[in-house]
DNA sequence: TGTACATCAGTGAACGCGCGTTCACTGATGTAC
DNA sequence: TGTACATCAGTGAACGCGCGTTCACTGATGTAC
């Protein structure tokens, strides 16, 4: 064996980081104890000397996998260039690594208290984002994210492809007008 | 005991109605064959006379999930009615009976196939209701769509519910304007 | 620098539990006469 | 209309399985001297 301290502290960190890109993937519950520290080349024992509990990892995976979609989005300066970055091909089919409220609003939304306040947060963050590329008005930047975050879930149900990439087209074109 | 064959159509009816529910208010996953037979007032093994599966009782369900939320939505000449019952706080707090897509569109992205084609017939016509009102214009359409699913879906997760009442009130209004 | 030992990261068997599914059974339903 | 019987909706015990979690153990790490 020989497991160091400064070994531990990144086997942590790839746990966490895999359950992040995991409940973008497959969602909130989808994430199994045994097979997430298999897929981190550890065993499941191991687990409870990261984690309290599984429940504890995915309340800290919620928030990593919110500040690595918001990490990756935001930035922009103008409008138009946030809506066709989020509006994207690539990040509709990244789902693992892209924003984590397009791919997790609807599991928040009937989770705890906990969760839902986390991701609120990153919700009011991203409207403020928006809101910079249009002359500071949150009002219609809380529009643009509605659509942004509903363009990008939508496009993922969309099951043919080619209707999938003119729907998002659709509503990045429309969208980015929105800052004149 | 003593159960026709009318009790037998009545209680698939309401095994089906009671999963459509549920799927909407706590996720596809969270049926359990179990629990569901004995909400409707069953025991779990004669759910197999009705179902071939928990699998294929999920996809009839959301089917279901997906008919009853139309129903409930659609029917407004106006478009701005439509903007108007749909973003309500009364549509926000019935997630059991509400629209489907904005319940399910984040599980249904990452579900089968035929669960992602079974909701996209359902996005497309919620595309010709909205258009409908919009002089028939499908891209406007298809903006206001996902801005509409998009901002139902962020107001269940906001954990403050003021804030949840403005943020739906906000792009409710804002929305509103597109129609001409 | 080298030795002795406490620490502790990770292992893997074991636990209780709830799950989806099967099946022999029960007893009312519905039908043939 | 009444009787005899096949049908079949629903029951509940049983199954194998995977889950989250615990814990005695292993052996390298890291520290005290």
């Amino acid at each position: 064996m020989g497991h160091s301290q400064a070994e531990k502290a990144q086997n942590r960190e790839r746990i966490l980081a895999e359950a992040a890109q995991q409940i973008r993937r497959e969602g909130l519950e989808s994430v199994s104890v045994g097979a997430l520290m298999k897929k981190v080349g550890l065993t499941h024992g191991g687990f409870y000397g990261h984690f309290e509990s599984r429940s504890a990892l995915l309340a800290e995976a919620l928030e990593r996998a919110l500040q690595e979609g918001q990490a990756k989005v935001s930035g922009s300066m103008r409008f138009a260039d946030l809506v066709r970055g989020y509006l994207s091909r690539s990040h509709r089919d990244a789902r693992d690594s892209g924003c984590a409220m397009a791919a997790l609003a609807c599991d928040v939304g009937r989770a705890d208290l906990a969760s839902r306040e986390a991701m609120t947060g990153y919700i009011n963050g991203f409207v403020d984002d928006a809101a910079a590329g249009l002359d500071g008005d949150r009002e219609r930047a809380m529009m643009a994210v509605s659509a942004l975050v509903g363009a990008l879930a939508l496009s993922r149900v969309i099951a043919d492809p080619g209707q999938s990439d003119a729907f998002l087209r659709t509503v990045r074109d429309h969208l980015s007008r929105l800052e004149f």
